[in-house]
DNA sequence: TATAGTTATCTAGATTAATAGACATTTGGA
DNA sequence: TCCAAATGTCTATTAATCTAGATAACTATA
């Protein structure tokens, strides 16, 4: 918080990069709240000890996400500050936990295909590696916005309808509620972060250096066996997880 | 996993640095497990479709983090690849349940201060925003390698010598015993992610562009009184948290 | 010892990022 | 209406990044 050192030079990551994640992360944290406006060109380049024309390329990019829109004569108005919280517990359901932050939420299946476990998956959900298994691609977005992106298994032989189910509902809690699983809990769930990359940056409508928070989560049923395995990348200017304990 | 874009160009982030992320990423998975070795330069430069000097570059980066080490006539040795995974629950501790993986745990205490406690940490600790509380600036490293830097906020009547304490111990749970704290357990903990800038970069020796994760943890005492606010930052590529519900 | 495979180093040029300054355009208010 | 303050656009220059190719130095092995 005293004396922070605003921006890196030869980092590897551009000046105006940096200065959008900061200025991102500023607005999520509704730190120019009072007017809903960003400071003028002029004070942010004085700020960041940058060039005007570099901030700039900041706000640019900015504007290129809904974030902020520049108005000629103006100023550069706010656009958005939000950042949805996750609630992570035995019964964490994407859908659910939200109430009152989206007016709207929606999955996606963006592709599926049939598959062996291999090793990782097997483990989670207990299963032999050889084991054949359904992989669903999903997006998940908030009032039209994307959040997440994730990348589902379920053991074959009791889920082989799981993908036409998805489709249909738009949630995982009830394409498995069409298949027999009336109810289900959180086993494990593993967190983490990297960059984004890939088909995630595009899917979503990330810029390049973005942040994603990754989860491996298993979830079993109310007779403790394993049905989903699901690794699970959030954009991580959007999101954040609370874990009440 | 299929069709992976591998770097991107124009993006603000050099391509050196996009492809050292990615490279510690997969150091990190183990995916280069078999030999110990990376793949020589002019693999890894076809690989990721750029010229051989910007792989060299990234190289360079890893070498100076002690993550690889060039040989010359040989090739590229893998020094470390280690991502420490802190279980996150009731009793979360920073210095326990890291069995093995780990030899040595240290905090060191590199700076403290006693101020008001503010909107946002006095709503954690349950009191009055111009209440007098200690803050302890912690820096947490395995194996004699920073992995966490912490900012810890406590009621001041309560545990006005916790500086003292904290430097003699070199843990939070040995601090708060020797303060009459004889167990505590987590409450509420909250998980982000952001680059790493300003201080935390140097303390934790991380590359600009690196990642962090956030966690913000309220500690209670056994009534259930709030005794601990701490917002702690991990470098990312060198941690995961567990959830276990 | 000879050779193949690897990292180390050098030069040169092309592309991208950042700085600097001038001026145009739009808006709201004195 | 006029002015101050803000964003928009343009040119020019410097610094950083990336590509390209050649060659040196080192290591292990046949």
């Amino acid at each position: 918080m005293t004396g922070t050192k605003l921006v890196e030079r030869q980092s590897g990551i551009a000046l105006w990069r940096q200065i959008a994640d900061r200025m991102r992360l500023s607005i999520n944290n509704g730190e120019f709240d009072g007017t809903g406006m960003m400071p003028p060109e002029k004070t942010l380049a004085e700020r960041f000890g940058v060039n005007r024309h570099t901030v700039r390329s900041a706000l640019a990019a900015l504007a290129d996400e809904g974030i902020v829109r520049p108005l000629q004569g103006i100023g550069t108005r706010i656009e958005r500050r939000d950042r949805l919280s996750f609630p992570i517990a035995r019964r964490t359901r994407f859908s659910q936990g939200l109430g009152g932050q989206a007016r709207e939420l929606d999955g996606k299946l963006i592709g599926w295909r049939e598959q062996t476990a291999g090793q990782t998956v097997a483990e989670g959900l207990a299963i032999t590696p050889d084991s054949r298994c359904i992989c669903l691609e999903t997006l998940h977005s908030a009032d039209g916005r994307p959040v997440s992106r994730a990348t589902n298994y379920f053991p074959a032989d009791r889920f082989a309808a799981i993908a036409e189910e998805y489709r249909t509902h738009r949630s995982i809690t009830k394409a498995l509620a069409a298949s027999g699983v009336a109810d289900y809990v959180r086993r494990s769930t593993e967190i983490s972060a990297a960059h984004a990359g890939g088909e995630d940056l595009a899917d979503l409508r990330l810029s390049p250096g973005a942040i994603l928070l990754v989860t491996i989560a298993v979830n079993v049923d109310m007779d403790g066996v394993p049905i989903q395995y699901a690794r699970t990348r959030f954009a991580a200017d959007r999101v954040k997880f609370t874990v009440d304990t």
